[in-house]
DNA sequence: AAGAAACGCAACCGCCTTGCT
DNA sequence: TAGCAAGGCGGTTGCGTTTCT
């Protein structure tokens, strides 16, 4: 391994730990649960291995679909991946795992396989617009914009575009996750929140506590600005 | 059957962010 | 406002396991 590996009488020490005084207050793990382990080497324990509802095994065909096409969104043109929002989207599943999954097998494939990435550019386009959008926000945190660009700043180069963010309105924040999710480029209009979730999110068995989540809570807690 | 190579994944490290004083 | 401590995250490492030759 990495290091040195947890026993299971580690892992019943800082399990019994946590379900006494709750996660949180990691400082104070390694004191209460009687371990001598650093504080973040407890909580990626639990995090990541010991925690209920972990999801072990291989991944699923739609577990990977959703992690590319994620994948795609937060990460092709942005110099840092969020694994912790990916993962957020796949119930029972941690940071470390997809980070893994991608390392080991997604990376290596998507090398060859082009046209994912170019797809995902192209719906990134579409919907982050050069600066001044005039597009009306009613979600979430607006990115710092330059309030001294220019119209000859607007004429961005292609290469550019990209990565000039400006707000999304609802409708289209809807209709972008949409596409990437179908896997179309082309959408054909805008569902209502509720019935495209039950229809692409619903789905997972992470054993029955939580299979379904609200579309509004799953998609508009990505905070598109800090990506 | 044995050694090499590739794979899988738990664990660690360093950096950044956030909250408190 | 600055400094510190803790939480959190992504990147990387290293070792056991599996597959290949």
């Amino acid at each position: 391994m990495g290091g040195v590996a947890w026993s299971e009488e580690e892992d019943h020490l800082l399990k019994k730990c946590i379900e006494r005084y709750g996660e949180g207050k990691w400082h104070r793990v390694p004191v209460l649960a009687g371990l001598n382990r650093c504080r973040k080497s407890c909580r990626l324990r639990w995090l990541n291995y010991l925690r209920p509802n972990i999801k072990r095994g291989s991944f699923a065909e739609e577990e990977v679909n959703l992690i590319i096409k994620l994948h795609g969104l937060l990460g092709s043109k942005i110099d840092e991946f969020r694994w912790s929002l990916i993962a957020g989207r796949l119930p029972g599943r941690t940071a470390n795992d997809v980070k893994n999954y991608w390392n080991c097998h997604l990376s290596k494939k998507l090398v060859n396989a082009p046209r994912i990435e170019h797809q995902t550019v192209i719906n990134m386009e579409k919907f982050l617009t050069p600066h001044p959008p005039n597009i009306a926000t009613t979600t979430g945190p607006t990115k710092p914009t330059d309030s001294d660009h220019t119209s000859k700043d607007n004429q961005l180069k292609t290469e550019e575009k990209a990565i000039v963010w400006t707000p999304l309105s609802d409708i289209e924040v809807h209709r972008w996750c949409q596409d990437l999710v179908n896997g179309e480029d082309g959408h054909q209009g805008v569902e209502e929140p509720g019935r495209f979730a039950d229809h692409q999110f619903g789905q997972f068995d992470d054993g029955g506590s939580s299979s379904k989540w609200d579309w509004d809570d799953s998609i508009f807690d990505i905070d598109l600005w800090t990506l």
